[in-house]
RNA sequence: GGGGAGAUUCCAGAGCGGUCAAAUGGGGCAGACUGUAAAUCUGUUGGCGCAGCCUUCGGAGGUUCGAAUCCUCCUCUCCCCA
């Protein structure tokens, strides 16, 4: 049995660890279990690393399980500054929790008849038919409100001027604490795991299996992703990234993998990949040697890419970027058959241009600021060319400039770039 | 209830009768440099038919040849005393 613990320590996968873990883990196949909420029909990179630490656990040969928080997710969790949530209708529940089994089954293997196959429960089935009563007796007298105050989450929210904290909110750590009771009873599920904002949650579940079932259980928790900027991780000006492709292109979703900062690529690269330690420390020394060539963004972007999408996908998120970004012309663009082109524009934004409007020739002022929005105001499209940042097909236009049916690429689209990273495709239709 | 301070262009914050589309900083956008990075430097940052014109300085009126700047009322914010 691998070292799983030893396996995220490297990793620096490794918020804090309970006691005793490691040694549990080395004895024995141990069931793990991370909490999902299911508020979209789709994962986002954020739900990454407890993704990474049960693909990590079942390649160690434990047994992962996902948990589905279907009633949790209807509560919100007070810790981090999550506000309450909008109950999920039960049709909308279960739709997002196939989804998301389909996404974790790039992950995580659910379907091979293997002792640690990957199992995911959903905490809805048995938080829905308990009672209050029933819970309150059960559950609630075996903690008590001391123990449930001096939890970081619960203190911050009753010491701050903030809001104050609802029950509701402050229940939250005892349905928690009350599925991981449920998984060690049904499963054996002897550990937790959770960004280190979950550690106060997760131990509340400890302690009830030691009071209420006399069991031991463990929790470990990982640092929370940060990128060296500051920023907000996962984020970026559009939102979120998604696995969903219909949310973010494969071609967006490889972008942003490949444009992560240097700083911040070393520590991604092992906590997003599989790679191991010592092919990990020889990329790092390869691109110390020529960062330019980015090594460690191009190697976390082709792992995540064919993870979350397929091989496929990941080449022709390469070949579009080199159309974008490298020695792409007029000609190069010219040369694109309509499906390749589109494929290459995926997600940029469109506009509709009727093809009236080129056929005697239209000024470019006109096109990218009176017939689309490219640019809020001619006075800024014009001001914007002047410094050069404007291109239609990837030559720079002036304000003379006239676009013509002749600039039509495949009878129907126009490439308009604002800057080097923006583009618009108009295309040219009635509609 | 009494007294005081304030409301300015995306934000912060100058301006206090003409020279104000409004200093400066931040942010945004673009350019150079680069690695589709970071840092740096440069330009730009109300609109348009752009050497000119139009609409902006909490709202409504007024004084004046002329107001972001002065007066009146209103709305809102902050502070101090009850």
């Amino acid at each position: 049995m691998i070292n799983f613990v030893e396996e995220l320590r490297w990793r620096g996968m490794i918020h804090d660890v309970m006691p005793g873990t490691e040694e549990l883990m080395l004895k024995e196949m141990v069931t793990a279990y991370v909490g999902i909420d299911p508020t979209a029909d789709s994962l986002h990179i954020g739900h990454l690393v407890g993704v990474m630490m049960l693909r990590h656990l079942q390649r160690c040969g434990h047994r992962p399980v996902v948990l589905v928080g279907g009633a949790t997710g209807m509560i919100g969790d007070p810790s981090g500054k999550s506000q309450e949530r909008n109950l999920l209708d039960e049709p909308t529940l279960r739709h997002n929790q196939e989804c998301l089994k389909n996404q974790l089954a790039h992950f995580l293997d659910f379907a091979s008849e293997i002792p640690n196959k990957a199992l995911m429960v959903n905490n809805y089935d048995w938080m829905k038919e308990f009672s209050f009563l029933g819970f309150i007796r059960d559950v609630g007298k075996h903690i008590t409100v001391n123990y449930m105050m001096a939890k970081d989450s619960v203190k911050k929210r009753l010491s701050g001027d903030g809001e104050g904290m609802s029950f509701t909110e402050f229940t939250y750590q005892l349905v928690q604490g009350y599925d991981f009771l449920q998984l060690y009873r049904e499963h054996n599920c002897k550990l937790q795991m959770g960004g280190s904002d979950q550690w106060g949650n997760i131990t509340t579940g400890t302690e009830l299996i030691r009071r209420i079932a006399g069991g031991e259980a463990y929790a470990l928790t990982c640092p929370l992703i940060t990128k060296a900027d500051g920023g907000k991780f996962g984020k970026t000006e559009q939102g979120n990234i998604w696995l969903d492709p219909e949310r973010t292109t494969p071609y967006q979703f490889y972008q942003f993998w490949i444009n992560v900062s240097d700083a911040d690529a070393s520590r991604y690269i092992r906590i997003f990949t599989l790679r191991d330690r010592q092919e990990i420390e020889a990329l790092e020394a390869e691109h110390a040697q020529a960062p330019h060539l980015r090594l460690l963004q191009k190697a976390l972007a082709h792992d995540l890419t064919c993870d979350v999408h397929s091989e496929a996908d990941y080449n022709s998120a390469v070949e579009a970027s080199e159309i974008l970004f490298g020695k792409g012309t007029t000609e190069t663009l010219r040369r694109l058959d309509e499906k390749t082109l589109l494929s290459v524009f995926d997600g940029v934004p469109r506009f509709n241009v009727a093809p009236a409007v080129l056929s005697d020739g239209c000024n470019v002022l006109d096109l990218l600021a009176t017939h689309t929005t490219i640019f809020p105001s001619k006075g800024e499209a014009r001001r914007t060319m002047k410094d050069g940042g404007v291109m239609i097909n990837r030559e720079k236009v002036t304000e003379e400039t006239v676009i013509t049916t002749q600039n039509i690429l495949n009878n129907r689209y126009l490439l308009a770039q604002r800057g080097k990273k923006n583009y618009y495709l108009v295309v040219v239709a009635d509609e």
